[in-house]
DNA sequence: GAATTCTGTCACAGAAATATCACAGGTCTG
DNA sequence: CAGACCTGTGATATTTCTGTGACAGAATTC
């Protein structure tokens, strides 16, 4: 898996890219607009991460513009990085065609996560047989509905359970509210907080090291739950 | 959920229309290309099911611009139905657009599976996060409830807290009036001036340095509250 | 048809969040 | 100066939320 990460801080262009090839990807770096598009036409990648807030250059929207000339050529994911938290700016990216945004400061923890979860979204559309969710050392196949930990010998998981980490790892790294967990699992009719209660505790119990502290499947009081936070 | 079935073979279509509707699906028909256009745009459908191998009409290669054309129009999921198992004509169907394939003979448990596997993808993906406040050397991030500042360990808020903060923050340098937060925070029925005073309190010793002289919330005597005045 | 697994429901306990009460000091006003 | 009012503070009830265990019917498997 190739990343190309465009930032002109060098700093936190080399932390993602030592955060990114510890995770099995092969990070390309660029510091400007020519770089970025240089190193895009070299060689294809499978996702780009993308500082909005160039300010070498041409101007200050520097960003936005090398989002909407990959865009144009290819069709590859986009994660913009972004410090303001301006509503306008976040809109302009997305129409421009980025497909998510994180915002500065990120755990890299965090970011890791949207890449997989939009990797795996844009790789699905192509090969949609074997979709398979990998996440650390944690994987799951949900077709086969097992779940696999490091070497540890396959779980397998439930109807109901598997689409519940489905949920979760699609959109890992984000709280989810607990009435769009529900209408995921359940659909819009069925379901109720009490049985994602006790499906979220079935899960835990299959996939989390110590139900009692979980590490993958954490509770936002009031809110609802978040894989991977 | 709504199914368009694309097929010259009515018996074939009979029969993918009875397994649809068993599973609680509404099946459209049509039996040549120009009939699948006319549905198509009569109605939105939440998936469409094209027999790649449409005999009738213009040539063979029918039901690849079927596919096309609905990919033009929509994102709506589309699954061919093929009986070769040549590889060009399933990189030639996904490179038009379609999300999967099945082949014949199928079970209807296996396209079953699949038309509902495809309809989860394409409703599952959340829609990207939201706002991000930031003032000065402080950020808060209403979704995850999350308070930092400066470089120090971030702070969870509780709900009330954090809807407090957010509209402190969205109507920072004014000052407020009581009833105004109140039914921001309670909405317009509960809520009282002891309990919004508990709120701020509980508030400025999670966010202040000092809560005995606070920096960000000050109170304008018989008025309300003011952030960062 | 029997056995097993899966799923929904209830009951309960501990924790967290929130509401309520009581009081002290300050300010303003008559 | 006395009293009303406002604000901050501490302590304490009450509610809500979450996790847990147990159990019965449904679904599935054998």
């Amino acid at each position: 898996m190739k990343a190309l990460i465009v930032d002109d801080d060098r700093t936190l262009a080399d932390l993602l890219a030592f955060t990114l090839r510890r995770e099995g990807f092969e990070p390309h770096l660029a510091f400007d607009a020519p770089g970025a598009m240089k190193q895009f036409h070299k060689e294809p990648v499978d996702i780009v991460i993308l500082d909005v807030n160039l300010s070498g250059g041409a101007g200050m929207e520097n960003g936005f513009d090398i989002c909407q000339a990959i865009r144009l050529e290819s069709s590859v994911p986009i994660i913009l990085l972004t410090v303001r938290d301006d509503e306008a700016d976040i809109v302009k990216g997305l129409g421009l065609g980025a497909d998510d945004y994180v915002h500065k400061p990120f755990s890299p923890r965090q970011l890791v996560a949207r890449v997989n979860s939009l990797i795996r979204r844009s790789s699905m559309s192509t090969a949609p047989q074997e979709a398979l969710y990998t996440c650390q050392d944690i994987q799951f196949d949900p077709n086969m509905r097992e779940f696999v930990k490091g070497d540890q010998p396959p779980v397998l998981l439930t109807r109901l359970e598997s689409r519940l980490l489905e949920y979760f790892m699609l959109n890992a790294g984000q709280v989810l509210p607990s009435e769009n967990i529900i209408d995921n699992v359940w659909g819009p009719e069925g379901g109720s907080t009490e049985m994602l209660r006790q499906l979220v505790r079935r899960l835990r119990i299959k996939i989390e090291e110590d139900p009692q502290d979980p590490d993958w499947i954490k509770n936002l009081g009031g809110v609802g739950y978040g894989f991977n936070i």
